[in-house]
DNA sequence: CATGTAGTACTAATTTATTAGTATGACGAA
DNA sequence: TTCGTCATACTAATAAATTAGTACTACATG
């Protein structure tokens, strides 16, 4: 198991598909992965189980299958993993990892004028 | 091994010991990080050895020891990461991540604006 | 010269992550 | 009722990452 709160690739990646279709099961999940990559039913049902496990997931049993949901709203996890990065490769520091963007044209000028905007509200 | 350009986190903070130092030796490397935790010299070798193979680190023989330097800039690898960390978490979109940022208070409003005004002489 | 320090190469143990197999059951359709 | 599909639990193989051991050499120094 990882740390809490971190997710690995793969977790991640199973993660965005069930945030994506709110509710699911393994058979759903399968269908939109296996669209992408070869990949087992059973290697799907093992990691949302895994993901169950580490409380990413809450499971309900509805008729047949399990039905999974996600334990935490996207934004909450990718925040986690936003402030793990930070500290990681930035060691704690936006700033340069905003300049990053900028500089390599991931994010314009204009971007960062208009994001800045929103924060008026609550300052 | 790891796909090329990204770094695992172990070894990402030993690059930024070598990229703080200049360049290392084993010794040096290995003075620094077991002043945060406990690890052994070999270790420390073996880390160094396999991001000598990966390209990361150059090593030249000088007297006694190896000395290994980055074979890449900071800057660059860490731009490389972030660009995978994009397009793993934010799905490639840098915007979110850095509302990500601002509404966590990672940065400021102020900080933005500072920013943005950085790149008035390339537009 | 014996001993400790610093170094290497090579090997290996351990842990974590990823992928998938096997055995089994429920159920609808031919 | 038999076959295919969808499902599960349990187990296991493989791969990747991390940590460290063992054996050995060179050298300074008491």
């Amino acid at each position: 198991m990882t740390k809490p709160g971190t997710l690995t690739e793969v977790e991640l990646e199973i993660m965005h598909v069930v945030w994506g279709l709110g509710t699911a099961t393994v058979k759903q999940v399968h269908d939109v992965l296996s669209a992408r990559r070869p990949v087992a039913y059973t290697t799907v049902m093992t990691m949302l189980g895994l993901l169950a496990k580490k409380g990413h997931l809450k499971r309900e049993e509805s008729g047949k299958a399990f039905v999974y949901r996600p334990a935490h709203t996207k934004g909450r996890v990718v925040s986690k993993m936003l402030d793990d990065f930070v500290s990681r490769v930035f060691h704690g520091s936006a700033r340069p990892l905003v300049l990053a963007l900028l500089k390599d044209r991931k994010i314009s000028k204009r971007d960062l004028e208009e994001i800045a905007r929103l924060a008026e509200v609550d300052e």
